[in-house]
DNA sequence: TGCCTGGCGACAATCGGTTGCAGCGGTGCC
DNA sequence: GGCACCGCTGCAACCGATTGTCGCCAGGCA
């Protein structure tokens, strides 16, 4: 990391002309910016109890107290812009409303919309998400779980994609509500919200027979990750249903679903002695970007040579080239029904355990075609 | 949100089989992770008062204790596997170790570098990052920043991009830490580490000129975002430097730094009765493929007819259509920056101001070439 | 021997809320 | 007229840490 240039000081202005910095007349702002009153402070202004004061203020506990009152304390906490101090009301109640995220890494374009979709619909119930990568690393996982945990999470969304037996069964043995996103779990214990990958890679599958496709190979993920394992099985599946029994030489199983594992994949593909496929069925968008390097590399074009379709729909993979024939998830709506399930669970510890699966569509663009000759 | 199946129940397997689930032999792991142990059990198993056990703990004050007493509080912490209520502490302390981190939208292809940086950063020091997005709206932010203080953040980091007179600056006022992320506020006030985005426009222009290129068009941000200002200023500079006076029907000025907003601009600009230039700068790698659209839907080739160079070498800008020249800025670095700043005014709030700039590189690639003719 | 000093650790107050419990006055019923 | 009950509110005990203050004890010195 360079820097290039690095200013001392920049103060000789000082009182940067406090122009009318009011806002845009919400009127309440200034009161609730300059903050830290305390619940004593309204109750005293109001002329009750503390006790008193924090119930009227507590909708759930509001009816507890005569109208005339709540009123009251309701009006002192406008005015000197009273807001509870939730490290307080934690101690008690031993609530953070807060939720562990677990990501892989927020870098990867799968994640944001997903991401943003659980904080949109934390927010609205006044959660807020913890947000931890752990670059599918276990060891990392534990250590951002411990941490999490420490500073008492209420529960945990996790988009981490490991199938094996792991942490979050563990935790959620011991009580924690865990959703999963973006996969399942053997056995199905814990709640989950996933695509139907097996549906989505079913689209895959019959729209290339439907071209005309027979040769077609799958590069698929680890099994190691859920979303890698069901797609590999949704692949098998896919093609004896299209009547075409699946050719081992044509499904080769990576270590990761990444663009650098995508080009390994597809390279050992071509180098095979087997004849060539006429298509490939990427484990997601990313592999399929390998596969359009390898195939780049060696002249042959996507789609007239091979055709090549992905999974997800990442963000601009219509601008690729050629744009990504591929299959949609819809990502933010995964994180909104993910944090619904939790918030359900956070309400009602006893709510039965649901697996949502999200319906995929098939997005046609360039990349797929009929096979040549 | 359509979903397409909905499985109820899920316990028919019950049991799944729990094939040491042991993790990979961390050996505390699981004493960590059963957590909830106090510091009074830790007192008491020590056969110390809590208050001692707490100063032990503590390696500020561990000094005050005798050393035998300090490492069997410290045993004793390690064997229950004691983890401090950062809630309780907080509420004595006042501190949260918990940061604000505002950005206008994750789903941005910016944001997640940066946001990564920050995190990786944060977490080294026991920080959490609270990100709240602000999709640029001054409401948004205001109930953001109210919400995060409500939390009651230890301080804030700012990605938000308006350049006016603004809530930060407010907060900072009231004493709340706070740094600025890539951009800076008019009278450097405020802390900030941001791109030197003068220099980089200069890079860009510079570029282009080599190529030969004379009517440079520039499709700006809005003057609102310090970002889009500062290009602004730049380009008209680095034009002025290159010995070319900047046309002002080529300079326009957008409301946003988007697809559609950079599919208008281009639109406006090619519509012009002036005419149209050989190579276009646009605010940034989003405006660009917006560019990008609308020179398709004319007929005219990118880089032949005309260049396009972006700003932020934001991810996947080398798959383009083509391949983008651009700026690159590194996001990451910008992230990890920001937080150490902020860190370091959090250890001594009377730190001196700074402003770092990080500086920009070239990245050429297929979207620039010497001009037609 | 007596006093002072200093190291160490116990005590208890405190942070800012929440909540079980009890007390208060008033009303209705027997 | 007495009693039970009810709606409301005050009281005080928490939640789990941190930290100022004070007392205890041993050792050093006169």
């Amino acid at each position: 990391m360079r820097l290039r240039r690095d200013i001392e000081g920049g103060g000789k202005e000082a009182g940067v002309a406090r122009t009318t910095t009011d806002g845009d007349g919400t009127g309440i702002a200034m009161g609730g910016s300059t903050a830290n009153a305390t619940l004593k402070e309204v109750a005293r202004l109001a002329g009750v109890h503390p006790g008193t004061a924090s119930r009227a203020l507590n909708a759930e506990t509001r009816e507890l107290v005569n109208d005339d009152t709540a009123r009251r304390v309701l009006d002192a906490a406008r005015t000197i812009g009273y807001s509870a101090n939730p490290i307080a009301r934690g101690l008690k109640t031993n609530r953070s409303h807060t939720i562990g995220t677990l990501i892989p890494d927020l870098t990867n374009p799968l994640f944001p919309p997903v991401v943003r979709g659980i904080q949109d619909r934390l927010e609205e119930a006044a959660y807020t998400p913890l947000i931890a990568n752990t670059d599918n690393d276990p060891e990392r996982e534990r250590i951002s779980v411990d941490a999490l945990r420490a500073r008492r999470v209420d529960g945990f969304l996790a988009a981490t994609a490991r199938s094996d037996g792991d942490i979050l069964t563990e935790l959620a043995g011991l009580g924690v509500p865990v959703v999963l996103i973006n996969r399942q779990l053997r056995g199905g214990a814990l709640r989950s919200v996933a695509p139907d990958d097996r549906a989505g890679i079913h689209l895959a599958v019959a729209h290339l027979v439907e071209l005309g496709h027979l040769r077609i190979a799958h590069l698929a993920g680890p099994r190691s990750l859920s979303t890698g394992a069901a797609r590999y099985d949704g692949f098998v599946e896919a093609m004896r249903d299209a009547g075409l029994e699946p050719d081992p030489d044509l499904i080769l199983v990576g270590n990761a679903m990444t663009e650098a594992e995508g080009r390994r994949l597809c390279a050992e593909l071509l180098d095979g002695d087997v004849a060539p496929p006429t298509a490939i069925v990427a484990a997601n968008d990313l592999v399929a970007l390998g596969c359009y390097d390898v195939l780049d590399e060696r002249g042959l074009r996507c789609p007239q040579d091979v055709s090549v379709v992905g999974f997800n729909d990442m963000r601009f993979a219509d601008r690729f080239e050629p744009p990504l024939t591929t299959i949609r998830i819809p990502h933010y709506e995964m994180g909104v029904r993910a944090a619904e399930l939790l918030l359900e669970l956070l309400r009602d510890p006893a709510a039965p355990v649901r697996h949502e699966l999200l319906e995929p569509s098939l997005v046609v663009r360039k990349s797929t075609a009929p096979p040549a000759g």
